[in-house]
DNA sequence: CTTCTGAGG
DNA sequence: CCTCTGAAG
């Protein structure tokens, strides 16, 4: 039995003060994966820094306050790695993999964009080359017999149903078709997207919710928040939850953690 | 009878959400005289820029965010005036003038700085600046038979007795010597230093703690705030308050309010 | 609306 | 330690 949770604590010093290493404290998950924690090592507190009962594994950027993932393991993994080899993007803090007896975890904080700005050409210099390297990715598991499971923010929602609002937000960063398409690809490549396979219909489950307005309480949410896994898990999935919220101030981030539970 | 109160707000937003309003409705004050103010007036809610009762006078600085003074007073001035003649200071919210039958009621904001640093060099040219310009008040004030007072945070304690920790504070800015000596040239030129005048002893009354460290807690405070008036406001003031907040969370500045009544 | 930063205090 | 800013989300 493996659970895995992937949220976006948003500033994990921040999420660490609003009720995260309380989440911790009871979660059932073996590995979480965490992206945008906008902290260097030193400058978290040892309770988040070294919690007790876990191995952590962090990959900050070289940009103060941005971006910044990790990988909390009750178990000590066996190799950790950052990046995927890309000269633009290995320092910046959105991709660590972990492995683990016969599967690679991996945290994925993907750029955010807006619609005409150098941001969303980030985003898309982004998904190329980690396209390619999922490939790659895919073919080297293929060839070992190891599982793989990108967890992550992917700053995309997939269909309409991902999307409270689809309407409204067509042409829209993280639902342009450009980049829905690509995440079709990446569906149709090797990878699947386990909650979704669970969970065939939707609307949702969204994973994030904007802090401006009252999204979250009119749940105007998105789904961009994916474990996205190779055959051999998601054979083995049993089950997917996100974990959203009670209320607006019992929230911790602006995403939700999601988990799930592979028979492995 | 005329009550005069003058209180750095450490910005005048985050002191009206803990409340400065409160404060403001409760004063027995004619005249307000507010520093660091750090807002445009368009970004003050309705209830502080036009508050029920009052008339209100501001003078923000040209850089956002940063200094801003401020005149508040149940009375409408028969003048404002904003600064003092000055090339470099005139667009720094540092200086506003407000004229009453009689009076003249300055808020006045001198530039803090850091020994070794250009921010301790500015503060230098405005004292020097300053200066002059004061001498040049009283010189009209006497011609004019009007009386002034210039209230605000002068940034300098003036002796041993107004600060708690003089010994360690040599050095420091804000009670270097030459800083003394130019605020003990400006006492002997025709003003005075009214709260002193009142309670000739010492230690204190300290008006600002350090949000650093325990320093309210433990009153380790400075006499940076002062009301320095001509002698005609002098031998009619009847009583001086520092309205030191009960306990550090009912505090809205790191300053208190200095209140002065004048039998005027 | 929130989290960072860095300047300023 | 606190309040602004501006970038980012």
């Amino acid at each position: 039995m493996l659970t895995l949770s992937t949220v976006n604590v948003n500033g994990l010093r921040a999420a660490a003060k609003k009720g995260f290493l309380e989440w911790l404290a009871g979660t059932g998950a073996d590995v979480i994966c965490m992206q945008e924690t906008r902290a260097e090592p030193d400058q978290l507190p040892e309770a988040v820094r070294e919690p007790g009962g876990w191995h952590t594994a962090l990959a900050p950027s070289s940009a103060k306050g941005r971006a910044g993932v990790a990988i909390y393991s009750r178990a000590e993994p066996e190799d950790v790695r950052t990046g995927f080899g890309s000269a633009e993007f290995d320092e910046s803090g959105r991709y660590l993999e972990c492995d683990f007896p016969g599967v690679t975890v991996a945290s994925l904080y993907l750029p955010s964009g807006d619609v005409g700005t150098p941001r969303q050409d980030e985003k898309e210099r982004f998904m190329k080359e980690f396209g390619e390297y999922l490939a790659d990715l895919r073919e080297r598991a293929v060839a070992s017999g190891r599982e793989v499971v990108v967890c992550g923010d992917w700053n995309i929602a997939h269909r309409e149903v991902d999307l409270k609002n689809w309407k409204a937000n067509r042409k829209s960063a993280g639902f342009l078709p450009e980049e829905r398409a690509w995440l079709t690809e990446v569906f149709e490549s090797g990878y699947t997207d386990v909650v979704r396979s669970l969970h065939p219909e939707g609307p949702g489950p969204y994973s994030w919710w904007s802090y401006r307005g009252k999204a979250f309480d009119n749940d105007s949410g998105w789904r961009i928040d994916y474990q996205v896994a190779t055959p051999g898990l998601v054979a083995r999935a049993t089950e997917a939850v996100v974990e959203r919220a009670p209320s607006y101030d019992q929230r911790w981030s602006d995403h939700a953690p999601v988990t799930v539970t592979y028979d492995f």
